[in-house]
DNA sequence: CCAGTCAATCAGCACC
DNA sequence: GGTGCTGATTGACTGG
């Protein structure tokens, strides 16, 4: 694939800007790193005190992703417990670069990217794997939040218009208590201005004030509602 | 079917 | 000892 070469390139670029003083090695042969890969810790250990330019994790013992010694058949502990690696800063700091400029990497990218920083594929692809996982973890964390705050700003948004709608109800209508009480559904079945909401037998108790009240209080509701707020 | 990815989970280690 | 971070494993899913 020809974004394989490209993306190669730009891993290079990346490296070099990282550890510039890390000499990419002259096509590092993957034999040598599979021939690793397949010794026991001891003997790697070994090989890559003779071959390798080692980091402090490995000067120190610590780096022991090794295969041989977590087989798919041998589930977790060979000798007790595993020993975990960890990855040394500049390592970390070069994956997070590339990260940044590509969250996944295809398989030749993983290869170049584990031979600069003298791990396995494996340990390449997991680094990023977990990566994102919490990456997105932390996005939806993130965005969890903003929702939060969505949420609570409308709540008060709503709040806050109820309230105005109400004084805005109670100034047009004057002191009349009454109309703060009535709910829409009775102004609007009495209302006389709006004729077919009109029971016929309604006519009848036109004159009495709490019709009045109802029909004003109405007249001002359908004002509202047709352009006023 | 296989390789790659993801989600869930485990487990070692450092820090408090 | 509890907790957070992070490397590693496993099983399910998916596209080619």
């Amino acid at each position: 694939m020809e974004d394989d070469e490209a993306c190669i390139t730009s891993l290079s670029l990346g490296l070099g800007i990282r550890g510039g003083h890390v000499p990419k090695k002259e096509k590092q042969k993957v034999p040598c790193l599979d021939l690793s890969f397949e010794l026991c810790p001891k003997a790697e250990e070994a090989i890559d005190v003779d071959q390798h330019h080692h980091d402090d994790n490995m000067a120190k013992g610590l780096c022991f992703n090794h295969p041989i010694e977590k087989s798919p058949d041998s589930n977790h502990s060979n000798h007790g417990s595993r020993k975990k690696l960890k990855l040394t800063k500049e390592q970390s700091a070069t994956l997070e670069d590339i990260f940044k400029l590509h969250s996944t990497l295809n398989p030749a990218q993983k290869q170049a990217l584990a031979e600069q920083l003298n791990l396995k594929h494996r340990q390449v692809e997991v680094w990023f794997q977990n990566r994102r996982a919490r990456t997105k973890l932390k996005q939806t964390e993130v965005d969890c939040e903003f929702l939060k705050k969505c949420c609570e700003k409308l709540t008060d948004e709503n709040l806050r218009l109820k309230k105005e709608l109400q004084e805005l109800r109670a100034q047009r209508i004057g002191p009349t208590p009454l109309y703060i009480q009535l709910s829409k559904a009775t102004t609007l079945t009495i209302c006389s201005s709006c004729e077919k909401l009109l029971k016929p037998n309604e006519g009848n108790n036109k004159g009495t004030i709490s019709n009045i009240v109802r029909n004003s209080s109405h007249k001002l509701q359908n004002s509202i509602e047709l352009g006023g707020i």
